[in-house]
RNA sequence: GGCCCGUUCGUCUAUCGGCUAGGACGCCAGGUUUUCAUCCUGGUAAGAGGGGUUCGAUUCCCCUACGGGCUACCA
């Protein structure tokens, strides 16, 4: 049975590339029938945000990549908040210090930024590994019985990992393969600190060991910790679970990872829904981007499926998905291309479900009758590209143009405008019909020598107020006649037009 | 600085020693649409550089360059 997790820390809102991680877990879980798990990584309480928790759980929704387990699913082998299991990592760093695979250290981290600082003069860097234990001060260079004084007088400490000196330390991605790490270059991690909750190395090892997680998926910033986390497993005789480190989601110009003002310079967000705690931050969501086009986006960030296709639902998308075909190098973030997808994903949506998502994103279409919204969206919809493009394509045929577009203005006004309006208004007091309307102004174009491409293009910018839109016949049959004659009249007066 | 990872069209990617290097986005052109968009057809454009290994390297190895990540009592 595989199981993975998602192990966010709620810092704050949940970003494209966390959401891209916990989507590669999904997909991966349920394309064999396995178990996807949301576990919460609060052990430093410091930076928690109110609301993190809530959001990511929204976000996840939102794109229903569902948790099995997880701190509001409930499950088994819970808690999912790290900070309701500390009884957890007490009992089993016992265990790493018992068998002297851990220590306890006493430095305050005053002395040890002045270490820091030493090194940094020197031109080196500091690392608390076997170089230099010994002559620091901690349960390997103080006797027995001054450890215990100094433990029983309740002396603030952190308890260290043991790393060993000189060890090959085999780790093993599924996406990059083996890779040798010497031991001697690691330093002696904290795992516990001083106010007795676990580091992140600690815990994650010792969750995902708990929580029979078997294979870990996450970012490639763990990478340089995995030799680490080998280590841990090996020191309690635990059984390995298979890694596999995503390459990093960059900046559209390939500079550093995706971040939140890169997306305010190119204009994108970079969050999955809005965020209203603290700094207000716009989701993908209220951008109109689908959450299906987000998700088929994603997808294809890093990987590809086997015969190539290219728009996939979140079902397909676990169907085909491999973890083998993941690729090791790092994806630019490129908005135009997520737009096309979301353009595909619009095409296949419901006209009721595009009405109604746009009513709560536009103010304006809000206020417009749920069923004449939803045909008004019929018509457009394969136009667009996000759901807030629905309103631009569509809101002519439900207000009257307040101005009329230079450009378009130019192309029509050439001999003939003036008997034109005045035909317009002629055929719309007829009331014989979208189609009678059309065919009446073409046919008596033909009469009296003036091209229906002249015609039409007339109409339409008495309509719409540009060169744009729909067929005219369909504005027509949408709006109704008194629409068209009060259009037609506003023009009129508009530019005081008078049959000569 | 040290350590780790990466490098195929502008971008996302295919190729797993035989390549006239394929697809998608974007862009350009043409067609459809009496408009615009959609849609269709075509075009544009790539193996970072240098050494090996090999009959043959985009593919395997090494070096260099470049990019990224990590280097906290943060995750």
């Amino acid at each position: 049975m595989i199981r993975v997790r998602f192990a966010p820390s709620p810092t704050g809102p949940l970003h494209v590339g966390g959401l891209r991680t916990a989507l590669f877990n999904y997909l991966f879980a349920k394309n064999s029938g396995g178990d996807f798990v949301l576990r919460i990584e609060d052990t430093d309480k410091k930076r928690e945000v109110q609301g993190a928790e809530q959001y990511i759980v929204d976000a996840l929704d939102w794109c229903e990549i569902t948790p099995d387990e997880g701190p509001k699913t409930s499950g088994k082998l819970g808690p999912y908040r790290q900070s309701e299991r500390n009884h957890l990592y007490e009992e089993k760093i016992k265990i790493l210090v018992d068998s002297g695979l851990a220590y306890y250290a006493f430095d305050s981290e005053e002395e040890l930024s002045l270490c820091r600082e030493d090194s940094e003069k020197r031109g080196e860097t500091f690392m608390y590994n076997w170089k230099n234990r010994k002559s620091l001060k901690n349960s390997l260079s103080l006797d027995k019985e001054s450890v215990e004084k100094l433990l029983e007088k309740g002396e603030e400490h952190v308890i260290r990992f043991l790393s060993p000196e000189n060890q090959k330390v085999k780790t093993v991605d599924v996406i990059r393969g083996e890779s040798i790490i010497d031991s001697s270059l690691l330093d002696d991690k904290i795992l516990i600190k001083a106010n007795g909750t676990p580091t992140y190395h600690f815990a994650n090892v010792v969750d995902d060991h708990l929580m029979k997680i078997t294979h870990v998926i996450r970012g490639e910033e763990w990478l340089p910790s995995l030799a680490l986390h080998v280590l841990l497993y090996e020191a309690f005789g635990w059984e390995k679970p298979v890694f596999a480190h995503l390459p990093l989601i960059l900046n559209p110009n390939g500079k550093g990872k995706l971040s939140k003002r890169s997306g305010e310079k190119g204009g994108f967000p970079v969050f999955p829904i809005d965020w209203s705690g603290g700094t207000k931050l716009k989701g993908f969501r209220e951008t109109g981007i689908l959450p299906e086009g987000l998700v088929n986006y994603l997808a294809t960030l890093g990987w590809s499926p086997e015969e190539g296709q290219e728009v996939l639902t979140l079902d397909k998308l676990t169907e085909l998905f491999l973890l083998k075909n993941v690729v090791s190098s790092a994806a630019n973030f490129d908005f135009e291309k997520l737009k096309w997808y979301n353009h595909k994903h619009i095409q296949t949506t419901d006209s009721t479900k595009l009405a109604e998502l746009l009513k709560s994103l536009n103010k304006n279409a809000g206020e417009i009758v749920k069923e004449k919204l939803v045909d008004a969206v019929t018509l457009v919809k394969e136009r667009a590209n996000t759901v807030s493009d629905l309103w631009g394509l569509v809101s002519y045929l439900f207000f009257d143009p307040t101005g009329y577009d230079e450009k378009s203005l130019k192309k029509i006004s050439k001999d003939g405008l003036e008997k034109i309006v005045f035909e317009i208004i002629n055929q719309c007091k007829k009331r014989e019909g979208a189609t009678g309307f059309v065919e009446g102004l073409k046919s008596w174009g033909e009469e009296i020598g003036i091209g229906t491409g002249q015609i039409m293009m007339t109409t339409r910018v008495i309509l719409t107020g540009s060169l744009t839109g729909v067929g005219v016949q369909e504005i027509v049959s949408f709006i109704g006649f008194e629409s068209v004659g009060r259009r037609a009249e506003n023009f009129k007066t508009e530019f005081n037009i008078i049959l000569k």
